[in-house]
DNA sequence: CTAATATCAGGACAACTGATATAT
DNA sequence: CATATATCAGTTTTCCTGATATTA
């Protein structure tokens, strides 16, 4: 909380955080570089995230969720149900409803591109860490869990 | 190589690159909530950030670096020219080209909101690891920097 | 004359706002 | 009747392709 940056915390802190900063951009764009999703708009691909997490859901409760109008999600659905990716089916207990959902085909596409992100970072760290490395590298995970955290 | 998930490497590798995975994802969200950008697109952004990284550049050399088309990168270098951002200035080698360079401003903007998102993680940093753990973290990424070599 | 640079014109797409039909 | 859901219509923005003027 004195040195002449500007920052709160000490010199080397400072850093630290631009290394682990410069660090975490580089990681992400190289997870990002394997396992291209489809050739969808990323707002489209984040429905598609959003249903798989959350489950089943109504173009107005996507809408909300993703911050967009329920016009544009509207449309973001129809795209997406063209494309076979999701589904709709009518609420039994509420008419006005259309209850949107992942296909199994695209849940399996979600699944297999994720793999191979994670299959990457995997193969990677068997490669180049030994095993007392990665003990390591897991010892540091739980370092920034913290930092995270609330 | 050998485990019934279908990696290439160990169960504990293939939990220790999911661990990762995820929390590169929440850090990487949680920096991007700091010190946010102008609300300029994302391509427009990049251009800034290539210009502050390399320098002065045509609008055809930029249009290359960010994989548009000439004439979408003179829209974009229109639009940034109009905030102020940036400034074009004929060559005088070459009549065809302009020559197109940060303002004093646009650089100073830059450099704020990434100090906003830098002093975010010092001061979390600071606050949540104790010097030993901090020196574990400067250990940790060492490690993890040789994940993204080559 | 050929190649490179930048721009003008028009189109496609995805987000937006405003208005409307249907169901609670 | 008031509220919520979904959609129809038109606009804005940002990218694209095609064509053109200028300079090397």
């Amino acid at each position: 909380m004195n040195n002449s940056l500007g920052g709160t915390g000490t010199a080397r802190t400072s850093a630290l955080a631009e290394d682990l900063r410069l660090l975490i951009g580089t990681l992400k764009r190289r997870l990002r570089e394997q396992g291209q999703r489809g050739d969808h708009p990323p707002s489209q691909v984040a429905v598609l995230l959003r249903l798989e997490k959350d489950g089943p859901a109504t173009v107005s409760a996507l809408a909300r969720s993703e911050g967009m109008r329920p016009q544009s999600m509207s449309a973001a659905i129809a795209a997406l149900e063209a494309a076979g990716h999701v589904r709709g089916a009518p609420d039994p207990d509420d008419g006005r409803q259309t209850i949107i959902s992942l296909t199994d085909t695209c849940r399996e596409r979600l699944r297999t591109s994720r793999a191979a992100r994670q299959d990457w970072l995997s193969r990677t760290i068997a490669a180049r860490l030994s095993p007392q490395e990665q003990k390591d590298l897991a010892a540091a995970i739980r370092l920034l869990k913290r930092l995270v955290e609330d």
